[in-house]
DNA sequence: GAATCCATCACCCGAAACAGTGATTCTTAC
DNA sequence: GTAAGAATCACTGTTTCGGGTGATGGATTC
C-alpha cells in the first residue's frame, strides 16, 4: 500500500489526483496540504510514501520545500509537479532532493507508472520534462558562464546605455567595455544587441 | 439545472472539477474534451448551458475555441480557466465571447459562483483576474498597440535579422523596415535596440 | 612557474542603427 | 469628404556597434 501526500495551492488539482487515485487499489491517499508550512505540519505527527509537490507555489516555496523534506524525512520519495516544462526548475527539484517529475496533463496511467516508480527507489520523468531537462543541461554546458564583470555589463546593456554612457557610468575606457561587450556576443553565441538582450532574458541572466 | 462542459487538456484538472462539482444539486455534468475539435465535435449533437475552457490549451487553441463557440451557439456560457493571470490573454477571451474568467487555484465556492454568475448572463471575474485585467488595461492605455506589421518586425528584430535582412525577408525597402524600426522606438518610448528588445520581452509582445 | 582566465585598454574599419524630414498611397473612421 | 493612421519609400547625416587583432597586469590553479 502506498500513501500519497499531496501539496499544491490548486483545489482543483488536489481534487483532480484525489479522484485519479481514489480506485486504486495499492494507492491510500494521506491528505494534502496547500502550502509549505501546512504540509511541514502534517508531516510532524504523520508520514507518507510519496508526495506529489507542485513546484510552481507562490514564490520558490515548492523548491525549498522539497529540500527541508527531503533533508528531514530522507525515506519519503517526492514527485514534482508542474504544469510547464521548464528545464531550471526541473534541475532545481532534483537537485533539491525530488525522484521524479511530471506535468500535469499526464494522463492517469503515468502518474500512476511515476508513483509506482519513485515508490520504488526509481527516478521517473514524464517524456516532456525529460527532454526539457536535457535541453537545458545542454545548454548550460554549451554556453559558459559569464564573468562578474560582463553580467554588470550586461544589465546596462539591456537598460538601454551604450558604450560610452557605460563607460562614463562605471569610470573604464568605453574600449574596455567594447571589449566586454564582443565577449557577450562572442560567449552566448549570438551576434548582436536585440538577440543578446533576447537571450539574456530568456535565460534570466538579467 | 446547470449543464456543465469542460475543456481542458489536463486530465488532473478535469477530474477535479468533476469531482468538486459532483456533489451540487444543481449542477449536472455534461462532459468534457481535451482539444478544440473534440469540442466542436460534441457539441453538434449535444448542448449544455456552462462551458469551462482552459485558454492556456497548445497553442492559440483556447482563445480560437471561444470565438468558435460563442459564435456558433450564442446561449452557451464560457467562463475561461487558467493557470495564470495574464491581462492579455482575459482580454482576448472576453472579446471572443467569453462571460467570465477564474483561475485554477480558486475556491470551490469560487467556482460555484462563477458557474451560477455566468448561467444567469452575468460576468464573473476571479479577483486576482480582475485585477489582472485593470492593470493590464491601463498598460495598453499609456502604452499604445503596435500595428501587425510593426509586431512582425519587432519579432525579426528579436530574432537578431538587421534592417536589410529584414528588408530582403519580407520582400520590402531597406529604408521601409528602418522606418517601422524607429516607430517602434518612439512607439515604446525607448531608444535603442537594446530597451526595445527587453520592454518588449517584459510586455510580452514577442 | 606555466597556463588560464579576468579585466583592462587600444586602434582600424565597415556595417548597422538612429535622428530628422518628407512624401505617397490606401483604408478606416467620424 | 476629410482627418487619421498604417504602410510604403527616400535621402542625409552622425553615432554606435561589431569584427579583427593585440597588449598588459593580476589572480588562480595545478
Amino acid at each position: 500500500m502506498i500513501r500519497v501526500f499531496i501539496v499544491d495551492d490548486h483545489p482543483v488539482v488536489i481534487e483532480g489526483i484525489h479522484s485519479l487515485l481514489q480506485n486504486e487499489t495499492d494507492i491510500e491517499w494521506a491528505g494534502h496540504a496547500m502550502n509549505a508550512s501546512s504540509c511541514l505540519g502534517y508531516f510532524v505527527n504523520n508520514t507518507a510514501d510519496v508526495v506529489l509537490m507542485d513546484i510552481s507555489m507562490p514564490g520558490t516555496e515548492g523548491v525549498e520545500l522539497c529540500k527541508i523534506m527531503s533533508e528531514k524525512y530522507p525515506g519519503i520519495f517526492i514527485l514534482g509537479l508542474s504544469t510547464f516544462n521548464q528545464g531550471l526548475y526541473i534541475k532545481k527539484m532534483i537537485e533539491n532532493g525530488a525522484s521524479g517529475y511530471i506535468l500535469k496533463n499526464s494522463s492517469k496511467e503515468e502518474l500512476l507508472k511515476a508513483i509506482h516508480t519513485v515508490n520504488n527507489g526509481g527516478i521517473f520523468f514524464s517524456g516532456e520534462a525529460g527532454e526539457a531537462l536535457a535541453e537545458y543541461q545542454k545548454s548550460s554546458k554549451t554556453h559558459p558562464e559569464l564573468s562578474p564583470r560582463e553580467k554588470e555589463i550586461l544589465e546596462l546593456i539591456a537598460e538601454g546605455y551604450t558604450n560610452p554612457q557605460i563607460a562614463e557610468k562605471i569610470f573604464l575606457s568605453p574600449f574596455t567595455i567594447d571589449s566586454h561587450r564582443k565577449n557577450l556576443l562572442a560567449k552566448l553565441g549570438v551576434k548582436n544587441t536585440a538577440s543578446l538582450i533576447r537571450l539574456a532574458v530568456e535565460r534570466k541572466l538579467i
